[in-house]
DNA sequence: TTAATTATTTAGATTTGTCTAAATAATATT
DNA sequence: AATATTATTTAGACAAATCTAAATAATTAA
């Protein structure tokens, strides 16, 4: 089977908004792809005739068996990608999103293989997501909730769920990366944000909509 | 200026084509992208438009400085993509370059002087060609012969040029690859066909059409 | 349960890149 | 120089992916 760049894309977009059995909806995805719905209506046609995805008028989408194996494909791919940005050549984490939506397009199981070979066969990428192996099997996430959700003092950032260039640049101004350690204060009912304290730094407070995104593990 | 995959394939072939001050010619074009002279012509009406390209009616292309600054950067991208799949991920240089012609299109420049500084600023590619750098300056070829006009003895193989699979393939099976030492025994006049011998194996005749595409350096 | 709102689809148009078939220009041949 | 051949362009069509505006279905609220 082979897809176009647009069909990848909707492929994809559709098992990021799927998460477990949810139907994915025409608006919901037109908004993910910044696109009309109108224009989701009419590959929504194109991907069931390919029998990639089951659609029935109204009733909204879900992949196939086969397009699920299609997406991990690409999204192996792109996280790949993200890896050999970060590791080998020095990119920050919140740069490389963009580039390996490019990258992950070039449809080479050869490439793909040798790739992660050179990087050592990686289980997660730099924003601590899981990296899908050749016949698309996904290592089982880390343990992590979200820091708002945390009760644990001590805590590792596993993962940034919003890739908003926003947050990034916000993190990143906080010195806040994959792997910091945080060490939770306080937890302020008022308004929820929370005050933590990265090490050798002055305390800082985060609001509620910044630790919704800010995935971490207990140390 | 930002160009689509298509207008950047037709500019990276009319350089390809252009090879000093000739004009690249309709159907020589259409041979080269493997599509008909109608769609050169639709194309080099929209080139000329960019003013990538000098183009008149019935009087054939050339590429306008602006076009042959495109080109360079394409070519860099595509020569940087090829080293890192040989250097790196040890493909061998005759599947390369399928791959480095879709990697070549993503378009960051941020992206190829990371590679290239990665690489440590490779001047030549895995088949000998040199790469231009960031500012589109290449430098000059390797002094090198086609192995039919070489009069030394023994010489270095330092590119091949013409990419077809056949060839590649052909040499691969003599186990000919770029820095492979030849010995020049006999070039026997009658069809030009030239008896070499590899170090440590028996004595292998090549025909004038192969030994036209191989270039070679005097050792 | 009817009306209002929201979500989705359809119809028809547009852009990009391509094609075939026919027309025209340039070049080669006699 | 007239004719034949080859190269190039034009005209008109098509597929992919998108869009806007209008129509229709589903959902929510009164």
């Amino acid at each position: 089977m082979n897809l176009s760049i647009a069909e990848e894309n909707y492929i994809k977009s559709i098992y990021k908004l799927q998460e477990g059995d949810t139907v994915v909806t025409t608006n919901a995805l037109a908004y993910e792809l910044e696109t009309k719905p109108a224009s989701v209506t009419d590959m929504a046609k194109k991907l069931k005739e390919k029998l990639l995805i089951d659609y029935e008028k109204y009733k909204g989408f879900t992949l196939t068996t086969e397009g699920r194996k299609m997406a991990l494909q690409i999204v192996r791919r792109h996280r790949l990608w993200e890896c050999f940005l970060v590791d080998k050549l020095s990119f920050s984490w919140e740069e490389v999103h963009e580039l390996a939506e490019e990258l992950e397009h070039v449809r080479s199981e050869k490439l793909t293989s040798r790739l992660s070979e050179y990087l050592g066969n990686p289980l997660f990428d730099p924003h601590g997501d899981p990296i899908p192996d050749a016949n698309g099997k996904l290592t089982k996430p880390r343990p992590q909730t979200s820091l708002d959700q945390s009760t644990a003092r001590k805590v590792v950032v596993t993962a940034v769920t919003d890739q908003s260039t926003a947050l990034l640049a916000f993190l990143n101004a906080k010195h806040i990366k994959l792997g910091t350690q945080l060490e939770v204060i306080e937890h302020y009912e008022y308004d929820n944000s929370i005050e933590i304290k990265i090490k050798q730094q002055p305390p800082i407070t985060i609001s509620e909509q910044v630790a919704k995104n800010i995935m971490v593990r207990p140390v």
